[in-house]
DNA sequence: TTCAAAAACGTACCTGGTTTGCTTTATGCT
DNA sequence: AGCATAAAGCAAACCAGGTACGTTTTTGAA
């Protein structure tokens, strides 16, 4: 009954090289010159083999890309309000910078991202989705809340990370190096938190 | 030396004729469950014909649809602030509501993109150009001002109106007359630009 | 060893979108 | 009026992502 077996392990190794086949064509050739069925006979794989395990063609390449924004908040110590709870994640995150993961593919993968207009749109569709969980997150953060207001903050929320990792993305793509680009990561990070929680209008302060 | 001619019409009409058949096929059966070649036949035009018209299927209900921030900011009047213009602008158009369209295919509009994830994901990518187009115009509306920092506002304002919309178009999809989702819009326009202009942190007033 | 479930497969198909090359038709000029 | 031209339309073939379906292989356990 389940023993982690030998099947589950071949499935994963199928899975782990379809993908990695399919982000070193993309990498080599482009996004949109690189097709399934390419990615399905490299990786000796049929084609509907390789939409069992991916959905669709960008999914090979943004799966596993969510921040999770809605867990940060659901999951904040006591007393933090959302909006800190998620500042310090994202410093922490920019600290890291590579958490783990393999640094060549990580860089691929932004790579070929940053260079897809589809991708990039995939991306978005992911980030609508987190959206959607925090504004619910939110509601939760503050019951009896107005419900509009959770959805704007959320709204503006996703917008600050997604700028912030589109930013962080194009430096990477451009050739600076990963430990520089965390660094004005961390400095953009506190701007960008700074701006939602006080709004534009710091321009003359009135103390 | 062009006049305005009989050739200049009946490209009109076409294109008219066709956006008009589409709409109304997705209205009665579903985005998705209809095809673009139902529509050339439905239209009397040929397939290619019609993606000479409209590049693809969700151009079809999406064309038109941009509120282009960016002409509200460069256009805005001396001596304003950019949020603040946009402020006005938005309570104009909620003041409108529905500005000289026909109003029935107006909502239809809204009942078939509310209804399609395919459709809102084309939403998105609209809103995506604006906020580009958005940024360039905060940046040249303040020189000399830090180039993250506009990025950064232009994706919460392109955020924030954004939810806007998509609430008001809930309420619409949802059966509420016309004039009243008009009117709740105006406040949430307040609510949502006071969010932008002051940030997240007023829960404790220090005045 | 045997057997049922799960995974992989091959093939054909659908749809959005493009390309090619040909006909029709409005228009501007004489 | 008549004619050349350029725009608009068209039919049919094609491409790529994705799905449906029925078949074969692999695997875990009896």
């Amino acid at each position: 009954m389940m023993m982690a077996g030998l099947r589950e392990r071949k499935k994963e190794q199928t899975r782990r090289r379809i993908a990695e086949v399919a982000l070193r064509l993309f990498d080599e050739r482009g996004y949109d010159a690189v097709t399934v069925n390419e990615i399905a006979e490299a990786a000796g794989v049929a084609k509907v083999t390789l939409f069992n395990y991916f959905p669709t063609k960008d999914c090979l390449v943004t799966e596993g890309v969510k921040d999770d924004l809605a867990a940060i908040v659901s999951g904040r110590p006591e007393g933090c309000a959302p909006l800190e709870a998620l500042r310090r994640a994202y410093l922490a995150m920019a600290a890291e910078s590579t958490g783990g993961m393999d640094v060549e593919s990580l860089l691929a993968r932004i790579r070929v991202i940053s260079s897809s207009p589809a991708l990039m749109g995939a991306m978005h569709a992911v980030r609508m989705g987190e959206r959607y969980e925090l504004a619910t997150a939110l509601r939760d953060a503050d019951p009896g809340g107005d419900d509009l207001r959770a959805q704007l903050m959320a709204g503006q929320i996703t917008a600050a990370v997604t700028t912030l990792q589109e930013v962080f993305f194009h430096r990477i793509a451009a050739g600076e190096p990963l430990e520089e680009a965390g660094r004005r990561l961390a400095h953009d990070v506190e701007l960008a938190f700074d701006l939602l929680e006080h709004g534009f209008a710091p321009r003359e302060d009135t103390p």
